[in-house]
DNA sequence: ACATTGACCTACA
DNA sequence: TTGTAGGCCAATG
C-alpha cells in the first residue's frame, strides 16, 4: 500500500494541471489548498517535476506575481512569452497582474 | 544513511 | 515599520 506519501507532491501536480488558460496561481495558494501553506517550497519542487509531467507550470508564479522559476524553463523569456501568449499582461517589474489573472485553486 | 539544497510563504521581534 | 527566523516535502550529493 503505497498510499499517502506522495499525497502532497501529487496533489500539487493535480492543482497545477487544473489551472485554466489565461490565469495564474501562486505557490502559497496551492500549498494552502494542499493543506499545508508552509510547504510552499515543496510546491516549487513539484513544479520542477511538473515541467516534465506536461503540466502548465509556467502559469505558476510567486506571491509577487513574478516568474521566479523562469530560469528553469530553459529560457528566461520563455515563461513570460507563454503567459503573454495566453493574454496575460506583465507589469513594469515583469510581474503578472494578480488581481486580474489570479486564479484560486480548488 | 546523513546532510544540504530547492521555482516559497508566514509569523514574530 | 522593517528585519530575521522558521517551516514544510522531496530530491540530490
Amino acid at each position: 500500500m503505497k498510499t499517502k506519501k506522495n499525497d502532497f507532491f501529487d496533489r500539487v501536480l493535480e492543482i497545477v494541471a487544473q489551472i485554466p488558460y489565461g490565469k495564474v496561481t501562486t505557490y502559497g495558494a496551492i500549498a494552502e489548498v494542499c493543506g499545508v501553506k508552509s510547504a510552499a517550497r515543496t510546491v516549487g519542487w513539484a513544479l520542477n517535476r511538473a515541467s516534465e509531467s506536461g503540466l502548465p507550470c509556467h502559469r505558476v508564479v510567486n506571491r509577487f506575481g513574478a516568474l521566479s522559476g523562469k530560469v528553469h524553463f530553459g529560457s528566461p523569456t520563455l515563461m513570460r512569452d507563454l503567459l503573454e501568449s495566453e493574454g496575460i499582461e506583465f507589469d513594469d517589474d515583469d510581474c503578472v497582474d494578480m488581481k486580474k489573472y489570479f486564479w484560486e485553486p480548488s
